[in-house]
DNA sequence: CGGTCGGTTGAAGCGCATCAATCCAAGTGG
DNA sequence: CCACTTGGATTGATGCGCTTCAACCGACCG
């Protein structure tokens, strides 16, 4: 699964915030990655469903998630709502120039964060050709999942998103993927409609639908056992492909 | 209208590459533009519906798009099509970071750019701080337009799409956007239904709709007149809102 | 002039939304 | 501890919006 269908992944392994030995002591010496550069900040906790900050706002932050996850989202004016994405431990927030927020950052389940403002995130990361590489290449892979999930809400039906979702979630939480995994998914129904674009009626049943075939099991509404990998990947063949088969649209000065 | 709907767009306003006056003649003396960087370039020329490049290719270049306009899509397996964004003159191609084109992009109309190769556009970026700033700004345009669209998808009516379509096509070709405009649509309907997500059926009832309204007129497929901006406006009230009126979904931790 | 291609229009069907009822778990107050 | 409440999840019944299938039209072209 080459799908990064979560934006503002940071699959480059890094510890170094975890770890604050090697950079909270004095001058971070020559931090080598954008997560250190939080490492000297304290820690925030919120308990869902507070919002680290809103649509619209100043951006006056940068944010890096420790621990829990959040939902992503735009709303209309007329109240409909869209998730852009969930983020998850590890992941960094509004990294993307703007002038202020577009979106709102709201925890699913209690979070443990750190925050750095943003003059002070592009100062330090100017510093660095290492670090401006490094920000570039995560803003690149946003911009591959924002794609991905274009595609999949223009051009897929609800039981390839249900089905693709689930292994997201999966592959989120255990790199591996072999065996039946069992996900933990900490979000409500109405949370996964609004990301894939359907209602909780028909997530509800897509869910059910999987399970009568077999293909999960669950304990609980929040806790999904993949039983057929295959199967799911089977039915989440959303994947872009590289052919060019199709007819060509050609133009009026064809 | 605040809603940058086409990604790769450029608004900063900046013709240095159209007046080579400035920086053809010897060495570029310290750029002042992203843009301006490709000057020294040959314009290539291709017909549509020719691609300058290839989704899953290695991404060895970067493009200035000079004149008229290509369609930038991602395809699946079975061949379903997505168009991600339309380009139009003056748009910057491939500025993201990765290793292989994410996505495939033709001509529509006999289109005129250059191209840059990968390597020397970051080198030269990485010189001036003033470009890296210009670089991230616009990756970030191309975040947010991607975002909208992300919403649209998942959130708004066939009905709404159109009209929405046809503002910022509007809007892309006449900034001012007063009395009844009319806008050249190079495209086919097959690109429109595949870049809103539905079907040329579709696209071609909604058309026949509007105009039965009275809010559009034709001079053949491809030039329509916007009669009337606020009509189009009140359907197409996509845009995101900042309240938070509506019920929050709790996680299972709250 | 027939053939092709893009666009439009009509008829029928289906997938998902909508509306509504029920279930279940967790919380609350008596 | 239990009656009651509350909010999310599930399931069913119905409807509608868009797709699908099909026919037709007009422009362009060989």
């Amino acid at each position: 699964m080459d799908d990064a269908a979560f934006m503002f992944a940071c699959p480059g392994g890094d510890q170094a915030s975890e770890n604050p030995l090697s950079d909270v002591i004095a001058i971070p010496p020559s931090p080598s990655s954008l997560k250190s550069l939080f490492a000297a900040q304290v820690a925030e906790r919120y308990s869902p469903p507070r919002a680290i900050f809103w649509e619209g706002d100043p951006a006056t932050h940068v944010f890096h998630l420790l621990e829990g996850c959040l939902r992503v989202y735009r709303t209309m004016e007329d109240g409909r709502r869209a998730i852009l994405c969930f983020s998850y431990a590890g992941d960094l927030l509004c990294l993307s120039a703007c002038e202020n927020y577009l979106f709102t950052a709201e925890a699913v389940t209690p979070i443990r964060f750190r925050r750095l403002s943003r003059h002070r995130f592009n100062d330090l990361v100017e510093e660095r050709a290492n670090l401006r590489f490094q920000l570039h290449a995560e803003v690149g892979r946003e911009m591959k999942a924002s794609q991905d999930q274009i595609i999949r809400l223009g051009r897929t039906a609800a039981e390839e998103r249900v089905a693709t979702f689930l292994l997201n979630v999966a592959q989120r939480a255990d790199a591996c993927m072999m065996a039946p995994v069992e996900v933990e998914v900490p979000f409500g129904r109405l949370d996964i409609a609004d990301y894939l674009g359907l209602t909780v009626e028909t997530i509800s049943r897509e869910i059910s639908k999987l399970k009568h075939d077999g293909l999960i099991s669950m304990n609980g509404p929040h806790r999904i056992v993949l039983q057929h990998l295959r199967g799911l990947r089977e039915i989440a063949r959303t994947e872009a492909g590289h052919e060019q088969k199709r007819q060509t649209n050609r133009g009026p000065h064809a």
